[in-house]
DNA sequence: AAGCTCGTTGCACATATGTGCAGACGAAAG
DNA sequence: CTTTCGTCTGCACATATGTGCAACGAGCTT
């Protein structure tokens, strides 16, 4: 019966989406149709939305759209997301707002029978968080990079992300079960040989979208590689001296883009730029200035399809 | 300047939606980001709502459609779209709230390099009342049947309709200025062998999509050709003698979808059937129990891919 | 310049919508 | 059969949203 009653509550759901956002009902009108009371209609018709029996869509008209955003697109070649958000909101604020935007602008991207690679980081949690449902079939998430380190296994925090993208997809969830830095490389190279990481370095290899934040050392909330004890003083000297400028899923870059003879990438979990450069849709999530040097880097390594960025900061992007 | 404001008050409107709808603002606070009033921010909504900046969908998840819709796709082998409505609902209603779903169904159908052939009648009149704007290039609506008759041009009815489609799309409209029956048979050879008609027949025949209603005499509101004073009490008797059930775009046909041997037909300057049938996407809008023997029989003939229609007239169909 | 039309604005009010809460219900556990 | 727990319901209230109206201002006509 438990199943009857969910079918029954979807139907109604459906029903009363379709009365209030195809004709027009008041929702007054439609709790008498369906026998029922306003508020749980009300109740109704924000489950159909989060559960994605209702799609919501802003659509830039494509001709005049966004200066801005065609501005980006010339260039730097990628397809730009602007959120409006006012200069003068909080850090916090705004990458709340960029991050729900994210959420709803990736629901058209993501399908049934789609791979996506997913990273960790306070981006992505943010992003987790504000997903809408949408139901896909034979659809899976794979996690990107690892995320124990020495003083913690990093798994709630990643995993929490994981599912949550997971159930809100209704997708088969692919953790990643190795630390985000290996100590020694050649420990990498060994484990790489396993057949079960090997499933899951296949699994990477076939993902149709890649889903990032960047991480910058240099940022005014340093990203969560930087803080949560991944890195210790010997690996930032490193990291120093090979000019990093910022990172995706724990794979550094330089300034002008390159990743090569970069000591700590061979360390990393996380796929090689180069490798991921194949993938076909890679969304870039940013949000603060203070990402700038880490966005330039990153868009010089030509690491992304797609930017959600926040206003202020894509305006600060086109700068000089 | 009048495009300066209307460029500035689509960008305004682009960004309230992006906040209200993505982000999940209060229009109150939106006021504050735009510096503006509360009211101006509802309308700009509104605006951005009417003009298609926004777009929402409504999703029967592919699985557990509606039973109904299923059967009907089981027998019929149409893709039906089930617009739920009291069955108590009076027959004005009922078609009211058929044509504004059918006109917001029909939105993701139509877009940018497109064809799409209207016929007139009460039904697609509704629907014309409730499209919402959705910007296309490059498209066209083009009529499917004449529209005048001894009595009056019918030109003001059916263009009405058309022009309503064409500005909604801001697609380029082709009429089709004939009457809607010829007294003589060969009138119509003759004409439609103009290069003037003949340039609209070509775009006919191209269309990617055809939106039409049923005509039926029995109907309980009966259809418009059949009270406008297109028909005469001669064609009436020759209808019946005919054993006609019903119309699409002025094209008759039998109970058995037949339509051969319909001395009326060859008078008519609609489409025949077995020519509406090569266009890919054939969308009937149906309201009212009384249409059944008109719906039957047009499903017997297979003119639509796709039937938009009320829930208490689909229930109908499917009995026995 | 005065008079006009048309479109916009914010206000004030009428409606419509969201939500905490207490009670009702049903399934599972005791 | 009772208890417990979680879920659902409608009520009442707090908020959020839609809209008639009067005032305003930009262009245009006379």
């Amino acid at each position: 019966m438990a199943d009857t009653a969910g079918a029954e509550k979807e139907r109604d759901a459906l029903r009363a989406a379709h009365l209030y956002y195809l004709q027009d009902l008041t929702m007054e009108a439609i709790a008498t149709e369906l026998h029922t009371s306003r508020s749980s209609v009300s109740r109704l018709l924000g489950y159909a939305r989060d559960t994605g029996l209702v799609e919501i869509q802003v659509k830039s008209p494509l001709d005049r759209l966004s200066s801005l955003q065609e501005r980006i697109r010339v260039k730097h070649g990628v397809t730009a997301h602007v959120v409006p958000v006012p200069d003068s909101t909080a850090e916090v604020d705004r990458l709340e707002r960029v991050a729900m935007s994210a959420a709803r602008i990736l629901g058209p991207f993501f399908d049934s029978n789609m791979t996506m690679g997913i990273a960790w980081g306070s981006t992505l949690s943010a992003v987790s968080r504000h997903l809408q449902e949408k139901v896909t079939h034979n659809s899976q998430i794979v996690q990107l990079n690892g995320a124990s380190n020495a003083r913690t296994t990093g798994i709630g925090y990643a995993s929490e992300i994981m599912s949550r993208f997971g159930t809100a997809f209704g997708a088969y969830v692919q953790q990643f079960p190795v630390p985000a830095f290996f100590d020694d490389p050649r420990t990498k190279e060994v484990l790489w040989r396993e057949r079960s990481i090997r499933r899951v370095l296949e699994i990477q290899k076939h993902m149709d979208i890649a889903l990032f934040g960047l991480g910058s050392a240099y940022a005014d909330v340093p990203s969560h590689v930087y803080v949560g004890g991944y890195l210790d003083d010997d690996d930032f000297q490193q990291l120093g001296r090979s000019q990093v400028v910022g990172d995706v899923a724990t794979v550094f870059y330089r300034a002008d883009g390159s990743s090569e003879d970069i000591p700590m990438n061979a360390r990393s979990s996380g796929p090689s730029l180069e490798w991921l450069r194949k993938v076909s849709r890679r969304v870039c999530v940013v949000s603060g200035r203070s990402k700038l040097p880490a966005l330039r880097g990153a868009l010089a390594a030509g690491v992304m399809t797609d930017l959600i960025i926040d206003e202020t900061t894509a305006h600060s992007l086109l700068e000089d």
